[in-house]
DNA sequence: TCTAAATTTAGAATAGTTCTAAATCTGGAA
DNA sequence: TTCCAGATTTAGAACTATTCTAAATTTAGA
């Protein structure tokens, strides 16, 4: 069964999450949903401590380890990305799971996804060097 | 061993230490000195703990209390730089000051300084984006 | 229903860093 | 020189984000 979004922050049902986190070989458990209900839906990149406040309020006596246990599980199982950026000292969580950059504004610490089409790159290294990946972020300001 | 792509460092005497640390504000006692013949020297991204090691060879007693504020102060005084990367926790300092980017290799953890010439970006956000800074890092192995 | 395995939990442990407050050192004034 | 206020250093406590531990609970499946 497909329900719509019943209110426009979901963007999953509870239906849908489970079969997600089965299809990748992780077991639905209530707090996993629970915590996937944010986490891969209206949240944006948030930290395990906001994960754990909004939980606190939706999913009452939810613990600490299980939120980080949650979304170490929700990472290795390729549903959720996890970045570090030198402004905090917190992990922050992304659901956009495309190869993407940020953006900081340094006013209000917001980050914004950058999508790639957004930017280009032309790397002129010496051929020893075998790229995998690139992370850029850009810091600044938004009016 | 293949020549590593950064900036050479020029060793400082004690007295172009001193002369650098007073004309940067910054008091230059016997301990900070210490410090920056291997922070703005021979050192390469350094964590906190490794210059507390190098001072342990090379300037008996000094605590890590003083390291940790030693290096604040550089930061703070423009004579050090302070990079935080994904793949630890710990900082990592630099004396290259100029602008730069880095290339992690991943199978050493070697941190490898990347000059601006070596790459070209293109931004084409919209002009609401005020880009006063831009960290780019790159991941993969080198051959 | 039963049971082995998986999950959750509270709290302890850990790593990196900052804080605290007492001891020591420093550069100028006298 | 001697003195002193302020700066610096220090050991250890505190702090933050995260992981670990081991016991309790829940789950899936026979």
């Amino acid at each position: 069964m497909k329900a719509k979004n019943q209110t426009p922050n979901h963007c999953l049902s509870p239906n849908e999450i489970e079969s997600r986190l089965k299809s990748a070989g992780v077991q639905p458990t209530a707090q996993r949903i629970a915590i996937c209900r944010f986490v891969l839906c209206e949240a944006k990149h948030p930290t395990a401590e906001q994960v754990k406040a909004w939980a606190d309020l939706n999913f009452p006596k939810i613990s600490l380890a299980t939120v980080y246990n949650t979304l170490g599980i929700l990472v290795q199982a390729g549903l959720l990305k996890e970045y570090r950026f030198p402004h905090t000292e917190s992990s922050v969580y992304d659901n956009n799971l495309t190869s993407h950059h940020h953006f900081l504004d340094e006013a209000t610490g917001e980050l914004i996804d950058i999508e790639p089409d957004q930017l280009s790159v032309n790397l002129k290294l010496k051929p020893s060097f075998k790229i995998k990946e690139m992370e850029i972020l850009l810091k600044g300001t938004r009016s």
